[in-house]
DNA sequence: GTCTATAGAATGATAGAC
DNA sequence: GTCTATCATTCTATAGAC
């Protein structure tokens, strides 16, 4: 929850793009490293503010978390969304969300490793939790809609959709992961390794591949 | 580093199984939150011993920490060695891989949390990161030799075997990670999912399937 | 809104008795 | 080997000046 004033009369709106620099700092440094070994001093600095600052804007560090995990997850739907608008061909729209796993990779392995943080340190809070799991189920219902689209167009073989998004999506974290746990990972490999089996057992055979960057 | 002794003359091997359950015990801890969360505190509560007790065993927290991840490394080599004997076979060795990620899902899940947090807080030590290295090397290995001898008994299709080795291990680290995040993540469908695919991509039509699947 | 100053609690680590 | 006692440091959080 965020506060407006701590007791004189309310600003309003001053703070908006504010909070939002404060979520964004906090961010990196609870991805890079993890919310105990953020100090409040940590961030305040990465800010060039002072510490009582951030008690100006947040109740408590536990409180500045939430909120950075909240943005993060609204933002990384924003990503979804766009992506789900942006084309209709099912092949198009899955290649588009491989490739926004190597794109956004900087964002997604933040929100993975926090997701995977917050377990071992606030095993209460049910607001991250839900969070985290309207992610992950987002994520699934995307994938499995695009490629239930795909079957009935007969663009792909009749799989079972779910079962195939989890199957993607899992294989994804895994990228994510690795990224991070090894230095010589190779992400853009493993994702058109996943995209070209991926077709695969779609029964999908275009020609037309993941492309490197252009439209 | 281990100590023998602080100062006295060396009492030599009375401590090894002493060690051994301070290592098992800090892994739960660390594994379960990080490290920065895990206080000495805790880890001697843990053990119904006093603080400054470690401090005769290991150098400091972060002594501990290392030895605490090359205990946890070693044993997983242990596991993998084991399967590599057990059967020649190269679908049963496979199968027997995946199981022993459903099985021994405590132990290498601990692993994989571990060492994605070491990259946030210790962004130093080579030890820890060589451990943790030479250990997804060592699982790559046994993959790719296991998937390269059933190409050459003709039981897989003539895949790449380093790409495929990788490939499977990437989504089992997807595997670890949903199941830490994700309260309801099903591990076992997810690695029975896996193992169909992957015989399907190695062109292996053997009618064994996965244990405890029947339909 | 932002800062200075500091209280109050924990934590890593050490000295030394037994 | 294991414990008691304690120090120095660090950290969250608050009070209050500007």
């Amino acid at each position: 929850m965020r506060r407006g004033s701590p007791a004189g009369p309310r600003r309003e709106e001053h703070s908006a793009a504010r909070v939002d620099k404060f979520l964004a700092t906090a961010l990196d440094l609870f991805a890079e490293r993890n919310f105990a070994s953020v100090t409040i001093k940590d961030i305040a600095q990465s800010l060039g503010v002072n510490t009582a600052l951030i008690y100006y804007y947040f109740d408590s560090k536990t409180d500045l978390f939430r909120a950075t995990i909240e943005h993060a997850v609204g933002r990384a739907f924003e990503n979804v969304r766009t992506l789900e608008d942006k084309s209709a061909d099912p092949p198009t729209v899955i290649s588009a969300w491989l490739e926004n796993h190597v794109n956004k990779y900087a964002e997604i392995h933040r929100f993975v490793k926090i997701a995977l943080d917050f377990r071992g340190a606030h095993e209460g809070d049910p607001n991250i939790a839900n969070a985290i799991e309207r992610f992950y189920d987002e994520e699934r219902k995307l994938l499995s809609k695009v490629i239930r689209q795909g079957i009935k167009q007969g663009l792909f073989k009749p799989v079972d959709p779910n079962r195939m998004a989890q199957f993607i999506s899992t294989y994804l974290d895994g990228c994510m992961v690795r990224s991070v746990i090894l230095s010589d990972f190779d992400l853009e490999d493993a994702v058109r390794d996943l995209h070209r089996r991926a077709l695969d057992m779609l029964g999908y055979s275009g020609k037309r591949r993941m492309k490197r960057q252009r439209r």
